[in-house]
DNA sequence: CACGCACTTCCG
DNA sequence: GGAAGTGCGTGC
């Protein structure tokens, strides 16, 4: 059967725009035409050439009595979406609300799609009266005459501000046209140099024996000595730069019949620079233990989703890595996410070094090209083994049969911008659709995740001891409370002060951890240590500054909008001591240099370590034994194996815990947990000092124990109880302007459409409001954020609601407001 | 009564 | 989002 219709989205509508449109298939598109497939379509009253993606195929229009208007042009074939991606791209927009393009974009490099280029030419009925027009107008215009037709970035660039209202004038003088382009763009070619004479002939030019060509320039010869030498066709940069030649040189030859030029198509998604000894794995009894299960998941040919939850420094990688042997030699591909933060070339050449040319890696620094590149390696099926962030989640494996989510609580994994979605949830799609295994891995899971595993929904699988010889090291929690009161206000105790001395002198490393996470934003009591709770939300207040006095301010609550002003004594233990905790890296660097004045001092937080590379030099550095201390945030708690750090310190440990986020326990566990497993890992023991304000606090207990099962009995009994995440969902709406009286304006309007709704058409859900409040930070980037928060459970009547408010709000609001949803954000 | 501009409407 | 359609105030 011939479609004669195809149902499209247009790939840059905004939300409430974002609909199924049906177009007619012109005759000579018909047969070639599938699901999935980019378009160009004519769009709106003035026929607007669009991108589209084809989501249906019918016989006849959805709608009947109006005549549809035709497709105009397919794009490339091979940068259609598969069926599998297609469904992905609608399962994305139903679960985070954005639109059916940015879905389709976050699947399909922006680099592969690219966006239409704007293009103007000169109108055919151009008579070449130009009398009217003002001079730069004028010149606009002559430049466009000249060239035929123009990209409208081009002409921004070379004549300013101005182009806009020039173009618009030109246009209405009917004297030239707007287009839109597309590119379908191809890998990048390099030009490449062989010799085209006979090898002998070539020696012959070298040594002078040659009659033949009679080459008089000294640099002909040296670019014919390096041909010579060369195996392989030499890149024209590499030649140029070898010999000193210019590009005309090079082309004498070229011209002479000497050497002859050959197009090399490049490979920008390389990996060979991480290729090394691949190590041989060996597992414990334990490991093997989990392997088997994870295989028998595998044999059941069924969707499984599992996870591994093995204390730090238990070789879960070691056990991935035999379960991905496995996967690879049933013909199947497969997805291994990290953090950011982990995707150091250490873990790249343990991957690669093993795996060699078929993986592919995928993160945000890759260029435009190497997106490109490595987007048709994995959909040729050339690279199997994808390596990578997030957005690694999406790569379009033709064969999926394994995703591996490491560090699985990290909240990198959930995306803050649209789609804003979570890599977790997209795993469990393809993993669904693709009859795969999802493998979540983590010493310290979150509490979604393990919450799944008891009631059976994944297969819980346990590595409980230490791989090799490695003991768990010995753990201090060190009360700072005397020290203070006894007017020491020095960030290192006196205990950590006289280990990292012993520790310099006995040859061991020391690595000193700062928890920076929400400080200096609370207030806490210098003698119980507690911080300031909202009393209805309990959530720790945040300091606020008022105008431009640092020392006076008000605490606020981000989950109610309550506001209280400072108190002069602690609410309960009535101490006058209340004060903002803080202090930064620099100023421990000091104390530890006046403290160990020979030792070599790393300091790693974002000013030192800026650049990946930076980052990157430094944990190398520290790894060869070339510092005897490494200082630094979150940066230092990330997996690297240091044979030789013998002691672990932590500085405010507790600070973390007062953010005013529902979270705030889970996240100080996790950090505290793997910063402890940095000491002592290979046959050394190690020891660990935390240091804390509130020695008392389970989690900081519990985090010392390593003891992630009482951690988590707790925590989830407080959630449940509260009402917070597994047991229900969050949904953000952040409203935005630049206007902020329009912006109070509108929340108001939000609020009550919010309260109308939820009452009336969807008194069905039981939903709960808080808000309209100011966003935490309320003003970025000169506009200003309120935001509502609602409790929730997401289902499909749910999200429909909000994408209702989502649509109703986008049409009626003016322009410069903008409305957002994010469910289940990662920070509040 | 023509022109300019704010505001509304529709897009297959 | 963007362009066309609508309706009203102002200016000669």
């Amino acid at each position: 059967m011939l479609f004669e219709y195809a149902g499209v989205h247009l790939l840059d509508n905004p939300f409430f725009l974002d609909n199924n449109y049906d177009y007619y298939i012109p005759s000579e598109l018909r047969g070639s035409i599938r699901r999935g497939m980019l378009v160009t379509v004519p769009f709106g009253n003035a026929n607007r050439k669009s991108l589209a993606v084809v989501t249906d195929l019918r016989t006849e229009p959805l709608v009947s009595g109006i005549d549809c208007k035709p497709i105009f042009s397919l794009c490339n074939d091979n940068i259609a979406l598969s069926e599998e991606l297609l469904g992905l791209a609608f399962f994305v927009k139903e679960q985070t609300l954005c639109t059916l393009g940015e879905a389709v974009r976050a699947i399909v490099p922006a680099s592969v799609i690219s966006r239409l280029a704007e293009v103007y030419s000169i109108a055919p009925e151009f008579d070449g009266n130009t009398k009217e027009l003002d001079a730069p107008t004028l010149l606009i215009c002559e430049y466009i005459r000249k060239r035929g037709s123009v990209r409208f970035d081009l002409l921004k660039n070379k004549f300013g501000s101005e182009t806009e209202v020039s173009l618009r004038k030109l246009r209405e003088a009917g004297l030239v046209l707007r287009n839109f382009e597309i590119k379908d763009k191809e890998g990048k070619n390099e030009s490449c140099y062989a010799l085209n004479i006979p090898k002998e002939d070539a020696e012959g030019i070298c040594t002078g024996a040659d009659k033949q060509y009679r080459l008089r320039s000294a640099m002909h010869l040296e670019i014919v000595r390096i041909l010579l030498l060369s195996e392989e066709p030499v890149g024209e940069g590499e030649l140029m730069s070898q010999s000193g030649a210019s590009h005309a040189q090079i082309k004498a030859l070229v011209d002479k019949g000497i050497a002859k030029r050959i197009l090399r198509k490049i490979d920008r998604a390389a990996i060979e620079e991480y290729i090394g000894e691949p190590k041989e794995i060996e597992l414990n009894d334990e490991q093997s233990a989990a392997l088997d299960k994870l295989n028998s998941l595998i044999d059941t040919g069924e969707a499984r989703a599992a996870l591994l939850h093995g204390i730090t420094g238990s070789g879960k990688t070691c056990v991935m890595m035999k379960l991905i042997d496995r996967v690879l030699s049933d013909g199947k591909g497969v997805i291994v996410l990290l953090p950011e933060i982990s995707l150091t070339p250490q873990t790249l050449g343990l991957f690669c070094s093993r795996y060699g040319n078929r993986v592919a890696v995928i993160h945000s620094a890759l260029s435009a090209g190497e997106r490109f590149d490595t987007y048709n390696k994995i959909k040729s099926g050339e690279a199997d083994v994808v390596i990578g962030t997030r957005s690694a989640v999406f790569a379009p494996l033709p064969r999926l049969g394994l995703i591996i989510i490491d560090e699985e609580q990290e909240h990198t994994y959930k995306s803050d911008m649209n789609p804003k979605y979570h890599a977790r949830d997209i795993a469990r799609y393809r993993c669904a659709h693709n009859k795969a295994l999802m493998l979540l891995a983590s010493a310290t899971p979150s509490l979604e995740s393990y919450r799944k595993a008891e009631e059976g929904k994944y297969s819980l699988i346990k590595l409980t001891k230490r791989f090799g010889e490695a003991k768990l090291p010995r753990v201090t929690v060190y009360d700072m409370r005397p020290e203070a009161q006894a007017g020491n206000l020095s960030p290192l105790g006196s205990l950590l002060c006289r280990r990292l001395v012993e520790n310099k002198k006995s040859g061991g490393q020391s690595i000193l951890f700062l928890n920076r996470r929400g400080y200096n934003n609370f207030l806490s009591c210098r003698s119980c240590g507690e911080a300031i709770k909202c009393p209805v939300c309990s959530v720790s207040m945040t300091y606020h500054t008022i105008g431009n006095s640092y020392d006076r301010g008000e605490l606020r609550c981000h989950w109610c909008g309550r506001r209280l002003p400072l108190p002069e004594v602690c609410p309960s233990c009535q101490s006058p001591h209340l004060a903002r905790m803080g202090y930064g890296t620099q100023r421990i660097e000091q104390e530890l240099s006046a403290l160990l004045p020979d030792a070599s001092i790393l300091r790693m937080d974002t000013d030192t370590a800026s650049t990946k590379h930076a980052y990157e030099d430094m944990l190398g550095n520290f790894k060869r034994h070339e510092s005897d201390v490494l200082l630094g945030t979150q940066m230092v708690t990330k997996g690297h194996d240091f044979p030789d750090v013998t002691l672990v310190g932590v500085l405010l440990a507790d600070s973390s815990l007062y953010l005013d986020d529902y979270r705030a326990n889970e996240r100080t566990f996790a950090m505290i947990t793997q910063v402890v497993g940095r000491a002592g890992r290979a046959s050394k023991s190690g020891e660990a000092i935390i240091q804390t304000n509130n020695p008392d606090h389970e989690c900081i207990r519990l985090a010392c124990a390593q003891d992630y099962e009482a951690f988590y009995k707790s925590e989830i009994r407080m959630r449940r109880l509260l009402v917070f995440p597994p047991f229900c969902d969050i949904a953000m709406l952040t409203l935005t302007s630049a206007d902020e009286r329009e912006l109070l304006r509108a929340s108001g309007v939000l609020a009550n459409m919010i309260k109308e709704l939820s009452e009336g058409e969807y008194s069905d859900t039981p939903m709960l409001f808080f808000g309209p409040f100011e966003a935490p930070v309320y003003k970025v980037e000169n506009r200003y954020r309120m935001r509502i928060i609602a409790k929730c459970k997401l289902n499909r009547r749910s999200r429909l609601f909000f994408a209702d408010i989502l649509t109703r709000f986008s049409r009626s609001g003016s322009k410069k407001l903008s409305l957002s949803i994010d469910f289940n954000p990662s920070n509040l």
